[in-house]
DNA sequence: GTGTCTGCAAACCATTTGCATCGGT
DNA sequence: ACCGATGCAAATGGTTTGCAGACAC
């Protein structure tokens, strides 16, 4: 038998909460670990990493694992939907109601035990629509 | 201004697309360099990711960019949903009908331009069910 | 013949990990 | 004091790229 390792709230685990929940944006590690080391200057990538593992494994936070390279992180651990600019990778969230019913639907057509689903929409932000071709 | 350079289906393009359309799976570019080898053994693994990137660009395979540290390639271009297994990352179509109607619903509600959109189901596969914790 | 494509190997880059030390509880 | 967490640096692993020769058109 298991018993989960106890979360301490270290001072760098608290921090990077903080920060993030700040946040409307849906920053990449590296992004939190540039805002980090300007009130951590000696916190360390690895740190970061782990942490927002740890917390989204939690469900304290939330790990957008949608396209594009590197993962995003999303203070906001609610059920909501995203969209990614396909040329410049910015990730808003949409104001699109998340349709949990359609979980059920899935339910019926697959052996797979469903446990949650997300929805990414795919476009061209504002910025990126000027800078054309 | 710039042309498009013209796509020449060499042997390795032409056997790549084969093979992919073959299977009902969702291979990474990996598996399908193994897949491949069997047919052509001196095809390279560079040779593979750019075939699968240039043939997902135009549109004949679909690059399946969600969640998970592998992309995977689909040889049905239609939008479909998929489930994947959270614990070995197999990647199954599940049979839910697209909603296309969610795209317009997304685009009175951001400025981004949409273009398209995706969801992916999360679970567990009958396999890792069984074989639990 | 022209310009794209291939095989090979090295480069890249996001993420993970080993380890000695630190610090929360 | 115990054991999880940190900083640092090295390792990993998927993907991309530079280049010289090969091949589709």
């Amino acid at each position: 038998m298991h018993t989960p390792p106890t979360l301490r709230m270290t001072k760098q685990r608290r921090i990077i909460l903080e920060e993030l929940c700040k946040l409307k944006s849906h920053p990449t590690a590296d992004e939190m670990y540039h805002i980090l080391r300007k009130r951590m200057p000696r916190i360390s990538l690895g740190t970061v990493y782990r942490n927002l593992e740890v917390l989204s494994e939690s469900g304290i936070i939330q790990k957008i694992d949608v396209g594009g390279t590197q993962k995003r992180f999303d203070g906001n651990a609610e059920l909501h939907y995203h969209v990614r600019c396909v040329k410049c990778n910015r990730v808003d969230d949409i104001d699109v109601p998340p349709d949990r019913a359609i979980e059920d639907q899935a339910r019926k057509r697959t052996e797979f035990t469903i446990l949650r689903h997300h929805t990414e929409f795919l476009g061209l932000c504002p910025n990126c629509r000027e800078a054309d071709h």
